[in-house]
DNA sequence: CAAATACTGTTATATTTTTATCGATAAAAA
DNA sequence: TTTTTATCGATAAAAATATAACAGTATTTG
C-alpha cells in the first residue's frame, strides 16, 4: 500500500484534511462514513473523495453506508507514514523554534526531533521540551552520527541560506524553511517554504475579494 | 489592478514564492529579470511565469531584457494587498501563539495582531511584543469595536471549534488554525488551516518516495 | 419478497492548468 | 547596417484534474 508515484499533488495536499475531519467523526464515534459525507465536510466533490481514497486505500466501500471510519483512518494513516519514525534537527532555537520544539503532537505524525543548534551562548547547553540545544559546530557531526534527513530551519531570513547549506552539507535531505526567502539549493534537496506572514496575507486578501 | 475572480489557487500559491525570489534578486542589485530567470530559480515553466504576471501586473516585459525588477515587486507586493493594513486578534498566548505575536515581519504584509486573548491567569494582563493579552470574555468587544475581521487560533485542539464559534459570533470573517483539526464553521467564513505537522510530515514523506 | 434508496466504483466528459509553438521585437553582435 | 539572439505575448496543444453519468449492490422500507 505504501507507494507513489501516479499521486497527484492536489490529492496529497487533501489527504491529511481527510484525516483531520476523520478524527473528528471518530470523536463522536461514527463508525461508518460516505464520499458525501466528507465531501460535504470539506468542500469538496464526492467523486473525488472516492477517487483519493481508491489511491491510498484498499477498504472497500459498501453501498448504503459508505466505508468504515477506523479502517480508512488506519490507511490515511499507514499511507502518510504517520507510523513510520523519522528524526529531524531544528536550527534556531528562538521564539518559534522554541514552540516548534515544545510541540509534542510531532510525535503522533512519526516525526521526532532530535536535538536543537543555535548560536546564542545563553540557550546552547540547555533543554526545551527535554531536547538539548548544542552549539552551531555540533550539527554536522550529529547529524552524520545519527543519519538524519529531515532539517527544520526557525532563523532569521538574514542567515536561512547559509544555515541550509550548512544541513545539506552534513547530509540533510528534506528542509522545512520557516525564514521567509528564497533559498538556493541542488534540486535533489526537497525544500518547503513556510511563510507564514504571506500565508495568513492570503488569507486575508481572500476575505477581501468576497465583498 | 485589485480584482481578482479569474485567478486559480494555484497561481494564488505561487505569487509569493515570485515575490521571494524578486527580493533576493533585489539584494543583489538585478535591475531587469526574464521570466525563464524567475522560473529557473523556482523550478517552474516560463511561460506559467508570464501568465502569473500578466494576471497580477500591468508592467510590459521587454525583449531580450525582461521585467523590471522592482517594477514587478511593486505591482505583486499591491495585488497581494502587503501595503494595506489589516487587524487580527490572537487566541491562545502558549508557545505558538507567543511565537507569532514576538514576530513583527507581519508588518510588512500589512498584519497587524492588536491583542491575545487566553485563559491563562497568569499571562492575562500582561504583554507580548507590546501587544495586550486580555481575559476571553473580552473577545468580542474588542472584536466590534475594533471591526476586527481576522482572528488566529493557537489553542489546543481541543478547543479550538469553541474558540472558532465564539469568534464567528463577535464578527470574524477570516480564521487561521493552527490546532490540527477540522473546524466546522459556515461557508462564509474563510479558514485556512496551517496543520504544521502534517505538512512536516509530507514533507519527510516525499522524502522518502525519492529512493 | 419486491421496490426504493443510498451508496460505491468505473467510465466518460468537461474543465482547468500547464506546456509547447510561433510571430514580433528590442538589444547585442557581427 | 545586417544578422543573430533572447525575450515577450498570444494562441494552440497537451496533460492533469475535476465533474458528471451510470451500472451494480447492500440495506432499508412497504
Amino acid at each position: 500500500m505504501e507507494q507513489n508515484g501516479e499521486m497527484s499533488k492536489a490529492t496529497l495536499r487533501r489527504l491529511p484534511s481527510y484525516l483531520r475531519y476523520l478524527y473528528s467523526l471518530g470523536r463522536q464515534n461514527v463508525l461508518t462514513v460516505s464520499s458525501t459525507t466528507i465531501a460535504n465536510g470539506l468542500g469538496l466533490n464526492p467523486v473525488q473523495v472516492r477517487k483519493d481514497i481508491a489511491l491510498v486505500s484498499s477498504v472497500a466501500g459498501k453501498p448504503k453506508t459508505g466505508y468504515v471510519t477506523k479502517e480508512l483512518i488506519a490507511d490515511l494513516e499507514s499511507f502518510l507514514g504517520y507510523h513510520n519514525t523519522r528524526d529531524a534537527v531544528l536550527v534556531g532555537a528562538g521564539g518559534l523554534g522554541r514552540a516548534i520544539l515544545g510541540y509534542d503532537g510531532f510525535r503522533n505524525y512519526g516525526l521526532n526531533i532530535m536535538a536543537a543548534f543555535d548560536v546564542n551562548e545563553n540557550v546552547i547547553g540547555t533543554e526545551v521540551n527535554g531536547k538539548p540545544v548544542y552549539a552551531m559546530d555540533k550539527l554536522e557531526s550529529v547529524v552524520k552520527r545519527f543519519k538524519i534527513r529531515i532539517g527544520i530551519i526557525c532563523v532569521p531570513s538574514i542567515s536561512a541560506q547559509s544555515i541550509a547549506d550548512k544541513m545539506v552539507e552534513a547530509g540533510i535531505k528534506a528542509i522545512w524553511c520557516f525564514a521567509p526567502v528564497h533559498l538556493n539549493l541542488s534540486p535533489d534537496i526537497a525544500v518547503k517554504g513556510e511563510d507564514l506572514a504571506a500565508s495568513l496575507a492570503l488569507l486575508s486578501m481572500q476575505l477581501e475579494n468576497r465583498d
